[in-house]
DNA sequence: CTCTTCACG
DNA sequence: ACGTACGTGAAGAGG
């Protein structure tokens, strides 16, 4: 057998792993994503070929490296981003601990020193494979040395292999042509010049007919293009250059040691500490010995057996402070997990099986929990949806206090937390369970499961102390004790409460749009020739753009925009262009509400959508399955659907809603005592800000000042963008400038308040609610301008949006615990961001209407009072 | 699994 | 010169 080696370009590989991974960072901000998809590659490699040796080689001055594939693009030298050239050590470091043999040199470029190694230990009779993401390196190809060249396509890597014969089928060349190649078409990214006028095509050709620059000389005369001719009569010094440049040395006076580059292991603890480090989780599991992770695995029991079950809820009863972390799945419970003690830690998961049913886990749970025990979990919201438990102080919810301290995350998983709150790296969900779904990993990977649900108890036990000590810090304790932890218990009500549904209504209501769908169907498929799928975009614009040559340019990536606002302008021209945005608009309707609502109507014959308290950016709450926040209202045929919306017998809807919450917030906000005034003389602000900032007696304002105006104010709270507002109003950039400046004059605080904000969010990095919660952002920092752009946007519309969000959830929990408190029937069942929906008893209703239009009008006292709009109905559509 | 579109505040 | 309004979730198409 033929040893190898495995030789790489360190950095040529950093740079392709650096501008293909999206950005990375660890706790400490370092980027890391270079060095990760440097060991990743290598990894992969690794596993393939089994090398026997492996040496990394580096160009000795880094700050003078070239990223190719940005040159060859731009035709412009960049120096290298910071971001890149800080991992550059740290990548050093870790291959250094992994015990791998690195080597440079002074006048040597990587290539060189590559280059020398490989012919030599080809000469050994090894066999040879050079890692890089550079074809000037496919020169050294031969039948033992193979080149092999990393491409991203769509997000895989796919790795190019280049042995002799490869380079011969690829370029027609052998693979010391490719420096005779190099020579006359040049290497912009390489600073080589190459012949002018010659390309890859013609040199080709020459190489073919001539085998070599020199012989090619040789014939200058015979040669072809006449371009090329001139070229090697005048310029023929360029390519005798080119050529030395394009050469790599195979002779470079280095002392090479293969015993020191054999590979023993890689794994060791000084490269575990660095990947902890680095928070490459993924690749922990690689290391095998080093005791870590099992120290606390080793504490994990897994239960099924009823009389252990049993005995393990009394132990926990001693314990002043539990763990726990039932895990469910579409409405089945799967595990439970326990955890307690501080230095010695106990953790448990208890697996449904014969007696200990999922009732009799749900029981003894929620037994438990009503001891008033201090109980800490990941999220309390979803065990609430199997119990009634009363909130009380003695609960934690680790997912809500990771989502306060950065609201950014898409999710709060164990591993995540503990990462950034424990400093421990778990395996995740996927590492323990790939992509099965709970139910199935419970039949296909139990004890995997159980670990799962084990770690969940011991991550929401042990991270309780750091994640509150983080809120106090950070000044957001009382928003997690009095604002969001109340909250959770009130969205749990409205979850389980539902909101009734009239089905035969909603089938009817469905009926009648399928018949005019159809209908419409006919219509344009006639106008336009030919039957088509009108919900394709692609296939639209074809028929629209194309077969109808309708004026409209390219606006989407992918092919012509189909949006709405585009078609609208297209409307008048043809009728065809009407009756599909009728289409769009019935077929919305039809699938994602009439049959999309159908489907989430439950045995009782209620909707039980679930409310996320962890989502948003600003705070707000969200809805899902099925959103219940965008139920149609703007078209009176969408509004429609609101008519199925009931109450159940004996009760009646109470509504009320929030009269312009976030442009009231600003008032308050930037304490501009010309828009607090306003709020306090008039009725009508938008008629009353076109007044103003027009110039016109509040009178006289037309309707389309009125709606300018009121656009101008939308745009305010947006973080106002010339633009943004240009598009809005279909007028002029410069007008919507205007129409800015002069908001600025007539309300001067507003845009000292504005920048204030960006300002703040630019030093400390985020921008803060009238009730301390954060909106990091990071966008701020890109050096991508229309990113930062969107920063300053979030910047200015993050503190508005979200203290608005604040004080409804303020508004929920008051009136939520005034229905209970004074043994009312009536029940919160929806929030809609500014708007609030009560099933109230008929004869509660004076009393409710009292509590909700005080609650909410009196959630947050500002400089401008808080109006609210309220109205009863026998369903939605009459309430609003 | 991403893109486009569109429903809401 | 860049190319956008802020915040969401769901459905359908097409890779």
């Amino acid at each position: 057998m033929r040893e190898k080696i495995l030789l790489i370009d360190g950095h040529s590989i950093l740079n392709r792993a650096f501008y293909g991974l999206p950005d990375l960072t660890n706790a400490e901000g370092l980027h890391t994503n270079a060095i990760y998809g440097f060991l990743n590659i290598l990894f992969k490699i690794l596993e393939e070929e089994k090398p026997d040796y492996l040496t990394v080689a580096f160009d000795l001055h880094a700050p003078t490296f070239r990223h190719k594939q940005y040159e060859a693009y731009k035709g412009t030298r960049k120096p290298m981003p910071m971001e890149l050239r800080e991992q550059i050590p740290v990548m050093k470091d870790v291959l250094s601990a992994m015990g791998v043999t690195m080597i440079t040199k002074e006048g040597y470029e990587a290539d060189d020193l590559l280059g020398t190694v490989a012919k030599k230990s080809e000469e050994k009779g090894m066999d040879v494979t050079i890692l890089s993401g550079d074809r000037d390196l496919l020169q050294l190809a031969s039948s033992h040395i193979c080149i092999r060249i990393p491409k991203t396509k769509g997000g895989k890597t796919t790795i190019e292999d280049y042995y002799e014969n490869d380079v011969k089928e690829a370029y027609q060349l052998t693979p010391l042509q490719i420096i005779e190649l190099k020579a006359l078409m040049g290497d912009t990214a390489d600073n080589i010049p190459g012949l002018p006028g010659v390309g890859e095509k013609t040199a080709t050709k020459i190489l073919l007919e001539y085998g070599t620059v020199e012989n090619a000389k040789a014939h200058a005369e015979e040669l072809k293009p006449n371009k090329a001719k001139t070229a090697f009569l005048e310029h023929y010094d360029l390519a005798v250059l080119s050529k030395e440049l394009a050469t790599i040395c195979i002779d470079s006076p280095i002392e090479y040691d293969w015993e020191g580059a054999k590979i023993h292991n890689l794994y060791t603890p000084e490269a575990y500490e660095f990947f902890k480090e680095l928070e490459f989780k993924n690749f922990l599991s690689r290391f095998e010995d080093t005791g870590e992770e099992n120290k606390i695995e080793e504490s994990f029991r897994y239960i099924t057996d009823f009389t252990e079950t049993e005995k393990i809820f009394e132990r926990a009863l001693e314990e002043p402070v539990v763990g726990i972390e039932l895990l469910e799945e579409k409405g089945q419970i799967l595990g439970l997990g326990l955890a307690w003690g501080e230095e010695e830690t106990e953790v448990y998961s208890i697996l449904p099986q014969g007696f200990v049913t999922e009732d009799y886990l749900i029981e003894k749970t929620q037994e438990f929990c009503q001891q008033g025990k201090l109980i800490a979990s990941l999220n309390i919201k979803a065990m609430l949806r199997y119990m009634d438990l009363k909130s009380h102080n003695d609960m934690f919810d680790a997912g809500l206090a990771a989502y306060l301290l950065n609201p950014l995350k898409s999710e709060y998983t164990y591993d995540d937390i503990a990462k950034e709150f424990l400093g421990e790296m778990f395996p995740a969900k996927e590492d323990l369970l790939g992509k099965l779904s709970y139910i199935k990993a419970a039949n296909e990977k139990e004890e995997e499961l159980a670990k799962s649900v084990c770690y969940m108890a011991y991550t929401a036990l042990k991270s309780r102390t750091s994640l509150l000590e983080a809120l106090e810090k950070e000044n957001m304790k009382e928003l997690y004790t009095d604002m969001e932890m109340p909250l959770l218990f009130t969205l749990a009500d409205m979850e389980k409460e539902g909101i009734l549904v009239e089905a035969e209504a909603l089938k009817e209501y469905g009926e009648k749009l399928q018949v005019r769908i159809e209908a419409l169907e006919k219509e344009i498929w006639e106008q336009a020739g030919e039957e088509f799928n009108i919900n394709s975009p692609k296939q639209l614009g074809v028929i629209l753009f194309e077969k109808l040559e309708l004026p409209g340019g390219k606006k989407t990536k992918t092919g012509y925009s189909t949006a709405a606002d585009v078609l609208e302008k297209l409307a008048p021209e043809h009728k065809l262009v009407a009756d599909i945005l009728e289409y769009r608009q019935l077929t919305k309707l039809k699938s994602t509400y009439a049959d999309g609502l159908a489907n989430y109507i439950a045995e009782d014959g209620r909707i039980h959508s679930t409310f996320n308290q962890t989502i948003t950016a600003t705070g707000r709450i969200s809805s899902t399955e099925p959103n219940l926040q965008n139920i149609p209202v703007r078209t009176e045929l969408g509004r429609l659907l609101r008519k199925v919306f009931i109450p159940k017998d004996g009760f009646i809807f109470l509504d009320a809603d929030y009269s312009q919450i976030e442009l009231r917030v600003l008032a308050h906000m930037s304490g501009d005592e010309k828009l607090i005034q306003a709020y306090q003389e008039a009725q009508d602000i938008h008629r009353i800000t076109a007044s103003q900032v027009f110039h016109i007696p509040f009178d006289e304002v037309t309707p389309l000042q009125r709606r300018n105006a009121k656009a101008v104010n939308f745009g305010i709270v947006y973080g106002i963008s010339s633009f943004g507002l240009s598009q809005d109003l279909s007028i002029s950039r410069k007008e919507a400038a205007q129409y800015i400046e002069s908001y600025f004059q007539t309300y001067p605080k507003i845009k000292g308040f504005l920048d204030g904000l960006v300002e703040e969010a630019k030093e400390k990095g985020y921008v803060s609610t009238l009730f301390h919660r954060r909106r990091p952002v990071p966008e701020l920092k890109s050096s991508n301008f229309m990113q930062r752009s969107f920063g300053e946007r979030v910047a200015m519309n993050s503190p508005i949006q979200g203290t608005a969000a604040d004080i409804i959830k303020i508004a929920m929990i008051r009136v939520n615990k005034r229905l209970k408190e004074e043994n009312l029937k009536s029940r919160l069942v929806l929030q809609v961001h500014d708007e609030l929906l009560i099933e109230t008893a008929k004869e509660e209703v004076e009393q409710v209407s009292a509590i909700l239009e005080q609650e909410m009008k009196e959630a947050a006292h500002l400089s401008v009072a808080l109006e609210i709009d309220m109205h009863t109905g026998e369903n939605w559509y009459e309430a609003k």
